[in-house]
DNA sequence: ATACTATTGGGAATGATTATCAATAAGAAA
DNA sequence: TTTCTTATTGATAATCATTCCCAATAGTAT
């Protein structure tokens, strides 16, 4: 096959691996709460880890548009990244105002409620955010 | 009493009503969706009514600490202001994805199931946020 | 009317996020 | 290994919503 062949059937790499992105992945692991584009990329200067800001706002929305990771909007409006391994599937967040620390949750119950709700109003293709915020128990006795 | 006696006592004066304040809590009803500070702003200069910006967002966002008004933020990071009229106290919010259009909720079933996880969990003072995203009856048949 | 000061508004400043685009470096093919 | 294609990166500029600044304006008590 020539050169001149190529074209489309080259087209086979579809994404590549670069230690930017693992950077960013590991260093969601070992946090257990919301972190802010910045603050990872701040994280990962701290660790001597050169990774350019952009990529990191780029790989983190990436990563969560895969569903890979999570992310949330701060009460300020800044999206915040987290890890939620142990809980791969749908599930909401139980998060302390004070020091970040966040529990996943979930139930049918909300599951339930909001699906019937919807319903009763006409509307489909329905999603919906829940989030609890509080000061944890760790926070409350300082 | 004197001028010089009056300290304290002349801070009698709270606050004070403004042609600025009526007319963006006016542009507010009439309209059974979430808005911007901008598109009110916009919306007060298509009726003549010149406000300036900086007060439209100072107003709102006063508006809704005193809970007169309802806030919440889109999916892009704006926060949205609405006139939640007929249901004055705590409620949640059903939107369409379309259109806009939305329908405020409630129910004792996520109020009990928030509060229940919270106290499982050990948290206190906690708040929580429930918004449900689809769409409408009118925009599906369309 | 006068005094006091809450409120306004235009524009500068902020700050998070996105857009640019040339340089770099995966990974496929040779 | 070397070459080649192009996905990915990163320094920087550009956006854009929101906040800050502060002199000018305008409610309200007296
Ligand atoms: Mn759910
Ligand atoms: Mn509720
Ligand atoms: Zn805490
Ligand atoms: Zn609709």
């Amino acid at each position: 096959m020539s050169l001149k062949d190529v074209g489309k059937d080259s087209k086979q790499i579809v994404e590549r691996s670069t230690r930017q992105q693992s950077s960013i992945l590991e260093a969601l692991y070992g946090i257990d709460e919301f972190k802010s584009a910045q603050e990872i990329h701040a994280l990962l200067a701290k660790k001597k880890l050169k990774v350019g800001l952009a990529t990191v706002y780029r790989t983190l929305q990436k990563m969560a548009e895969k569903e890979d990771i999570d992310a949330i909007k701060s009460t300020e409006g800044e999206t915040l990244y987290r890890h939620c391994g142990q809980n791969d599937g749908h599930h909401h967040h139980l998060i302390c105002n004070k020091c970040g620390l966040t529990i996943t949750v979930e139930g049918p119950a909300i599951e339930n409620w909001t699906e019937k709700v919807a319903k009763e109003n006409g509307f489909s293709e329905v999603s919906h955010k829940v989030d609890i915020f509080g000061v944890c128990k760790g926070c409350r006795r300082k």
